[in-house]
DNA sequence: GGCCTCGTGGGACCAAGGTCCAATGGTTGG
DNA sequence: CCAACCATTGGACCTTGGTCCCACGAGGCC
C-alpha cells in the first residue's frame, strides 16, 4: 500500500480548521483543508486514503448533506463529525449512514485523535478489500460472453456434461471454455474457483 | 418462520411502559414490558423473536449497559433506545455497538413504529442467518477429529494425495475420510462444499 | 486478403475422484 | 467381553477432469 493516509477537513470556520490541523499534525498525520463541502468535491480526493473530518454546521452543504453525496459517488472515506450544538437526530441519521464518529464542541484532543486513528484503520481496511475485489473484477472483464456463462455453472457444481446439456452443446467444448475461464482467473484449482466466485457473488442459476 | 416477533420494553416509568404499549398494540405488535433492566434480563426472553425499546435513565442497570450485558451474552435482539434528555455522547456510544435506532421523548408515534419496524426486520434476518448457521455447525459437529483434519485441507484445493502426504496417511484413507465428509455435510460436489466452508468460515492452513 | 478472437468440436491419454467390496487394529461404552 | 465406532488400507472399476494436438467456420480489424 503506497499512499498516506490524508486527514481531510472541512469546515467554514477558519479558527477550527486551524486548531484541528495543528492538531493532527502533531500527532503525525497529514491534513488538508477545506472551507466548505464544495470545495472538497472540487479537490478530487474523494478516493485518497485518510478520512474525512466534518463541520456538521456549514451554509450551503451542510456536513450531513455532504455525507449523503458521497456515498452517492461511492466515496469510501469514513466521516468523523464535528458539532456544536448537537442534536441527537443529526447524530442518529449520520452514525445509521456509517459515519466514523460523532463529536461534540468544545473538541477533547484525544477522542479526535483517536476517532481519527479508527476513520483511518476503517478506511485502509475497506480499500484493500476493495482493491483485492478490483483486481479479480477485472481479470473477470476479460472473460468471453461464453465463458461468463459457463462460469456460474462451474461454481454451482455442475459437471461439464450437465452444462454443455445446458447451454447446448458439447462437453468437449465446455471443458475448453472451462480451463479458459481457470487459466483467466488465475486459479488451478476448483476450490480456489469457488472461494473466488463467492466473494464477487457470482449468481446462481436454476437448476 | 414459527415465532412472532415481540417488542420487549424496559423502562422504569409505569407511565411510560403503558402509553408505548398501547400504541405498539395498537399498531398490531406483540408487546411485553419490564420495569427494569434485570427484570428482563430474568425472563429469559433473549433469544425470542423480536426488539427491545429500552429507556436510557434507568436506576442500577442503564439501557447502555443492558446493551452491554446483551451483547456479551450474545443476544441478537436489536434496540431502540428512547431518551428523555438525550446527551451526543451515549446516543454515538450505543450507535456504535449496533443500537437500530435512538429516539428522544415526547415521543413521536410514527418514527417509533417506523423504528420497531426497521428492528424487528433485521432481527428476523439475524435469526435466519444463525438458523442456517446453527444448521451447518450442526453437521460439522458430527465429523470425527480426522475428518476435521481433512476437511480445510480439501477446501483449500489441495488433492488427495497432498492431503495424504500432508496427514502422513495413504492416498487411499483420504478418499474414505473426504467421501464421509462429504456425506456428513450433505454435499454432493465439490463446489458446495466450498460453499459451506467459506460460509463458516473453515481456517486455511500454511501451503 | 491475411490475421485474430471466439465458439465449436474430435481423438488420445493420463491423472484424479468416486464407488463397491473387504479387511484389520485400537478404543470405548455397555 | 462384545458391539460399535474410528482410522486405516487394499483392490477393482468407472467416471470426470485436465491436457495435448489439431481443425473449421463466423466475424472483426488492418
Amino acid at each position: 500500500m503506497s499512499e498516506i493516509a490524508t486527514v481531510f477537513i472541512v469546515d467554514d470556520a477558519a479558527a477550527v480548521r486551524v486548531s484541528v490541523s495543528r492538531l493532527l499534525r502533531a500527532a503525525g498525520f497529514a491534513t488538508a483543508d477545506f472551507p466548505h463541502a464544495q470545495a472538497f468535491l472540487d479537490s478530487g480526493h474523494c478516493n485518497d486514503a485518510g478520512c474525512l473530518v466534518l463541520d456538521i454546521e456549514m451554509p450551503d452543504l451542510s456536513g450531513i448533506e455532504l455525507q449523503r453525496v458521497l456515498a452517492e459517488r461511492g466515496c469510501a472515506l469514513p466521516i468523523v463529525f464535528l458539532t456544536g450544538h448537537g442534536d441527537i437526530d443529526t447524530c442518529v441519521q449520520a452514525m445509521k449512514v456509517g459515519a466514523a464518529d460523532f463529536l461534540t464542541k468544545p473538541l477533547d484532543r484525544d477522542r479526535l485523535l483517536a476517532a481519527v486513528q479508527v476513520a483511518i484503520e476503517r478506511n485502509r481496511a475497506a480499500r484493500a478489500a476493495r482493491a483485492a475485489l478490483d483486481e479479480v473484477l477485472q481479470r473477470l472483464a476479460t472473460l468471453t460472453p461464453r465463458e461468463r456463462e459457463v462460469l456460474p455453472l462451474v461454481v454451482a457444481g455442475q459437471m461439464n456434461k450437465q452444462v454443455a446439456a445446458r447451454l447446448g452443446t458439447a462437453e468437449k467444448t465446455i471443458k475448453v471454455h472451462r480451463a479458459r475461464v481457470m487459466q483467466k482467473l488465475q486459479v488451478r484449482t476448483l476450490a480456489e474457483l469457488v472461494h473466488l466466485a463467492d466473494r464477487i457473488g457470482v449468481a446462481q442459476p436454476a437448476p
